[in-house]
DNA sequence: AGTTGATATATGAAAAAACGTATATATGAT
DNA sequence: ATCATATATACGTTTTTTCATATATCAACT
């Protein structure tokens, strides 16, 4: 993965809202995300499929669900880069995250069994 | 400056590589950058025009040249950021570095009496 | 005043990215 | 078997970005 592609990815906001959210909590499923973005499904889903396509993003299929995490090979500076963003630009996804949290009804993640 | 316009200010490898070199030398002048990367100079010229009024570069005149540095209101998280991509991909900039260290009458840039 | 070199900007065209809508697949529940 | 929910993708359109070329500005030199 090249440095420009890793830009690439995260310079749409649908994108860099979906990263952030991503890496702060570990994993999190496609309604989780339209729930969290405010956005319609196919928009996010489009979004994740570029995300994984670029090597960014990994998912986990659970029943009826789809869990994103990060890739294990991301790289550590960017990890950190995004950590950094979310330190300092808190209110780029603080509406995000309130939504998230009032969210009903979350999908239970369970390493099954 | 929001998170998301810094992406995209990194997400054209023009951009990038301009950014990338001038994080790395401190200031550089546009025909520098032109010779550096190997493009026609108002490319290079639109470029910088954008990074500049991003927020991202400042520019300072000096007779027939104008140089470029980062603006002193970047965030530490970025210089970090451009400091990890330059230590981890040394690959991308390398061709850039080497045509600007095998460029002939180079600006002197004597910090002017 | 005219020329040269460095830089900036305007313009119209081309390429790339993002979008909404419609639709398809798959799972789980009734 | 039917239905509802979760997710993915295809399609055509719109928006955004990038580009090459041409031209303008300005400083230095003659």
């Amino acid at each position: 993965m090249s440095p420009l592609q890793v830009f690439k990815c995260l310079s749409d906001d649908t994108r860099l809202k979906v990263c952030l959210l991503i890496r702060e909590h570990g994993e999190l499923c496609v309604c989780e995300l339209v729930e969290a973005l405010d956005e319609i499904q196919p928009k996010i889903s489009r979004h994740l499929a570029n995300l994984r396509g670029c090597g960014l993003l990994q998912d986990r299929k659970s029943g009826q669900w789809v869990f994103y995490s990060l890739h294990p090979q991301v790289e550590d500076w960017l990890r950190e880069t995004l950590h950094q963003v979310s330190l300092h630009h808190v209110e780029y996804i603080f509406a995000c995250s309130q939504r998230l949290h009032a969210m009903k009804d979350r999908p239970e993640r369970e390493k099954c069994c």
